[in-house]
DNA sequence: CCCAATTGCGTAAAAATAACGCATTTTATT
DNA sequence: AATAAAATGCGTTATTTTTACGCAATTGGG
């Protein structure tokens, strides 16, 4: 039963893809944990991920062990860093490419499958098994930097949004606060907002307005990049 | 001869550390590269790198590959990306995690040792062996965004150097033209830089001013990072 | 019914960026 | 040798961008 079929000269590592998932429930960010079963950190709370197979790149191997241990189907993950430390994983060497993405909540409903996964609040992360909380640190650092040129928005946020769940999900991610008013003129005169319904004639102040991202000008951002200077 | 020692149940790829290793003329920017001396790419060239062991981290084994392959020590090493596609080395499956560093171009006298390197122009950059190609791109992009953020001259220029100098290592880097008034008012207003030597009083208007980087300025931005608006 | 909070829309001050002037001195050119 | 072109240091002035707030209307909570 085990047999080791597959034999090499020098000595191998194995290489594993992880997924950081954010998500963002209109107040604060969330990260897509999964407890582990077996042994090592049975019991702790780790990032989905697994063995890369032989015939497929890192970033499908993510995608794969994604849609595996959550049901996530089809998520844009982008590798951040590879972390080799030779310790990292107390059975044999192994080192893992992190990735991250970014979904909508609703597109997966913690508790599902077999896999016991859970969304949980950034300042209720627990202590994470093998170097996860590193990696961790690292993905968000990355998620700050991104943000501020290219939007993303609209990988996180519903269809339609107000402005202020914009500027939530802005404030969420950077840790600072925005002056209303400036952060509403700044995100009109890029114009990568649309209006989502011409605001109804009897709608009242405290009715806001409802956008969506102007996909045209998103996609030109996406490319170009840009610079939000907060 | 040809044991096969190391055997696992399953496939596992081979991992290597390459290295992209940018200097600068005082003009142009250039990267290090080796000649294959064999198969496969025999005669192509390609950046220095090689199978990490099973007891180091990536970046070690880059440090070690390049100190092997060109003589530098010590380098300041970053991974930047990891690239994995199935059939990105002929010979079998082997994933490269890339690095760049910066160097003086005096630490590395092209044409050395055994191994042929040799500093090419990036415009005189023949194509690659391997994935090469694209992996230089991809250095290329983090380098420019890199310097956007950080302050780097120091690795790249001698000790002693003059502002038309480091203007021309930030237009060559970002492949743009600045006014040099603005430059030159820019880069004093940061605080990076210190006047090397008090302006001899015989200095003619030609004899450009040389300056050295402030240390303690150039450690915060270092850390706190900066934004240049270019 | 009153008060705090929310929303849309502006405007003025402050700061940063971009554009360019100019005298002087070298080096290159005719 | 005379002249033109390029390099350097040090400014100044527009232009644009960012920041800091004002204000009225409306709503929900107490």
């Amino acid at each position: 039963m085990n047999e080791q079929k597959f034999c090499y000269k020098y000595p191998h590592p194995s290489v594993t893809a992880d997924c950081v998932i954010f998500g963002f429930d209109g107040v604060s960010i969330k990260v897509l944990l999964i407890q582990r079963g077996i042994e090592p950190f049975k019991g702790k709370w780790a990032f989905p991920g697994g063995f890369m197979k032989i015939d497929e790149t890192t970033e499908e191997c993510a995608r794969r062990e994604l849609e595996e241990e959550t049901g996530l189907k089809n998520a844009s993950v982008e590798q951040f860093h590879t972390f080799s430390d030779v310790s990292r994983d107390p059975r044999e060497r192994v080192i893992t490419v992190a990735h991250y993405a970014l979904v909508r909540l609703s597109e997966v409903k913690g508790g599902d499958d077999a896999a016991s996964a859970r969304w949980f609040a950034m300042d209720e992360v627990p202590s994470l098994a093998f170097d996860h909380d590193r990696i961790l640190q690292m993905a968000v650092n990355r998620l700050k930097e991104r943000i501020c040129f290219e939007p993303i928005g609209f990988e996180l946020l519903p269809e339609v949004f107000t402005m202020t769940e914009l500027q939530n999900l802005y404030e969420a991610i950077l840790e600072v606060k925005f002056d209303r008013r400036n952060f509403y003129n700044k995100m009109l005169k890029l114009g990568i907002l649309a209006e989502a319904e011409p605001r109804p004639a009897n709608a009242s102040r405290r009715t806001p307005s409802k956008y969506r991202f102007n996909a045209e000008k998103y996609t030109e951002f996406k490319q170009k990049g840009f610079r939000l200077e907060f």
